[in-house]
DNA sequence: GTTGACCTTAAACTTAACGTTAAGGTTATA
DNA sequence: TATAACCTTAACGTTAAGTTTAAGGTCAAC
């Protein structure tokens, strides 16, 4: 498969996909004697976890350093650490979206509660002096 | 309150308080007879939310559509619409890094589950290959 | 009355994560 | 055989969200 292929069955684009390969991300890719890089059918699997990855909040660095390039010196006791802590970090990440969801249902809710008979700016300065989002006045 | 007392009660820094000055988040900070910043004691509430708001996946390009600098003209229904966006946003974020945590959790599953007489390399490519991580050969 | 901690501005610099462009070689197809 | 649709590299551009620097003005203390 080659680039364009590639790029297609992943979403991302051939530029990406090289950028990704220029910072380390993906090693060695197989090169056909025109040149051009030749992909086997697993990375799309691969780019697919480095794209779910990064959504949930890896660096594309710290997936650099997690990834390891040559699997002959693969060190088990780090990697097995290093999922740990990812697994930790995801916890982490989970919490913090949790409050941050509650937060923004705790204001909708707070806006939807609007009384009948107030008008809309009341009802913001209401709800923005309740969470202290009002501004200093000019 | 000045600007270094403001970030001291924050934790940002000074100079991004400024900058978010800049570019229009905070709208005209009062100023003392030297020039100096003078901030009243909700500022450090309004940028709490600011950087609540941020961790929940706003830009602050988007905080500043979305907090309108004279709340007369505030426009319930967008901010309203935004917000659910965000909490649906957040969901989706929440259930890929389910998905992650589990496919990280398989993985380290996977390792522990090393039979006894498999090396170590082997066994790396054994689990890796099984999750398509497997890198092309150099 | 000067030292040090604080404040001011404008502009340049940084980092992450890409994208774009230029200049060219390759491959499929009509 | 030509022409579109691929591919290559190298280098420069972009956006977001700041930080740093340079060149000063101000304030509190000793």
């Amino acid at each position: 498969m080659n680039i364009g292929e590639l790029a297609k069955r992943t979403g991302l684009t051939p530029s990406r996909i090289r950028f990704y390969e220029r910072i380390g991300l993906l090693t060695q890719v197989e090169r056909l004697p025109n040149g051009y890089r030749s992909y086997p059918p697993e990375a799309v699997t691969a780019l697919g976890l480095i794209a779910t990855a990064q959504a949930a909040g890896f660096s594309l660095d710290e997936l650099r350093t997690l990834l390891p390039s040559d699997l002959a010196e693969w060190d088990h006791a780090p990697l097995v650490e290093a999922l740990h802590q990812k697994v930790q970090d995801i916890e982490n990440i989970q919490e913090k979206l949790a409050e941050s969801k509650a937060q923004l249902l705790e204001v909708l809710g707070e806006i939807e509660a609007k009384p009948e008979d107030m008008d809309c700016a009341t009802n913001a300065r209401r709800v923005l002096a309740r969470f202290g989002l009002m501004r200093t006045k000019e």
